[in-house]
DNA sequence: TGACAACATTGTTTTAAAACAACTATTTTT
DNA sequence: AAAAATAGTTGTTTTAAAACAATGTTGTCA
């Protein structure tokens, strides 16, 4: 990890709802983010440490995970630009009940949690806005739970490709991680994540060529999804 | 389901957060609570049904079940007398997440959630009170989401009964579900429940007769959770 | 109070998915 | 450019847990 400080928020492309929160309510001055670079593989925040900023991301992507037991992880999410991590924090929760990691080099802005909260607690629209995606994402993780739990692999491989194809927001993608990830998205082993690869490939529902993959039948694969 | 309007909130001995802070806020008389009574088994909310009002248990006790696939749930908690549902609406949620049953006569309170949400924007309070239970939910769910996923089924039932040893607030207690149920608790077949039941009554782990559960040596079974 | 349904239990069989193994291909590092 | 490490692949074996089956027990209600 290393510090920048180049871009300033005033010229930055992002413009993240905390800026332009900040700018709505005259604290601009205030609002002094830290610009932080993590390389591939390095730990953006650890489970179980305390939640000291909201980090966006600003470029780069990252993959949200559990730590569990016996060194398995279960992948939550994909972290991509605009994303926020540690916005919990406002809710009063001291430490993250995750971890969060790069897969390629990430540019992040971290901000001070006590500002956020000033943000969140004088500002309703923002209140509402951190409210309604906070909401949303205890419905997802219900979701996850059903997923990995009721459906068998070839559901829960079909439920992570549309998932990385809703956030790449495309039929065709570059597969960000590496098999035995997806592996961790679905919990289930890297062998078995290859060989639906392979399978749903065969049976023409996907194709690939390395990383780069294309959903080729995405109604067949979503029916997947729907019946396990 | 059945309306009784019998308790007037000032002289009820639970005295939920919503009243005490409709009170606070000298918004004691426009505070109309319905009351409900649902019999054992019956749904008291439906998963993906609309979110109208927070319901608070008074008497009895709910499970709170995820409906997945193939009619197979995943009981996510036991509720009961204090506990809330539906609070989510005060975050924008249109919908349930999840489905509420009786296991127990229950009496429940219900309060139109736009009153909630009047008190929750005007009382921070009350705001901080609600986000710190949201977000403390949130991290129980990863919590069970490691369990139900990396676990194997000794572990998921020690965790089962560890929970419900916190929440009725005893090591010994009388268990409101049954066997099917405790499955559905910990992702495992009605079957492997009883089974494993009875392999931790051999190994003086618990001592149980029908409903009657005891743990008899509760570092073992944390161990066992632990261990996975 | 007898009949029927729901619940509990235990042994046996089947199965889905992990683990193991052996090997190839692709990146990184030096 | 060679060596080392990481990533990807496929076939085989093992295993944990579900499903099946058969039977006993308790509860409900007409």
């Amino acid at each position: 990890m290393r510090f920048t400080n180049q871009i300033k928020c005033a010229s930055c492309n992002l413009k993240c709802d905390i800026y332009l929160t900040a700018v709505e309510m005259g604290l601009a001055d205030k609002f002094e983010p830290i610009q932080a670079v993590y390389k591939k593989h390095e730990v953006i925040c650890r489970q179980n440490s305390s939640v000291s900023h909201a980090i966006v991301i600003v470029e780069g992507q990252a993959k949200m995970l559990i730590e569990g037991v016996n060194q398995k992880n279960i992948i939550m999410y994909i972290l991509v630009p605009s994303d926020y991590i540690g916005l919990i924090g406002v809710y009063d929760i001291k430490t993250y009940a995750y971890s969060v990691a790069a897969i390629s080099e990430c540019y992040t802005c971290q901000i001070d949690i006590n500002f956020v909260k000033e943000l969140y607690f004088s500002n309703s629209n923002f209140l509402k806005k951190l409210n309604f995606a906070f909401g949303a994402s205890v419905n997802s993780i219900m979701e996850k739970l059903i997923s990995l739990n009721q459906k068998q692999i070839r559901g829960r491989v079909a439920d992570s490709l549309l998932y990385l194809s809703k956030i790449y927001d495309a039929t065709s993608f570059t597969l960000g991680i590496t098999r035995k990830e997806l592996g961790e998205m679905s919990a289930i082993s890297e062998e078995n994540a290859v060989r639906l690869l392979s399978e749903f490939k065969n049976e023409n529902i996907i194709g690939f060529e390395g990383k780069e993959i294309t959903i080729k039948n995405l109604a067949r694969l979503k029916k997947i999804s729907e019946v396990g």
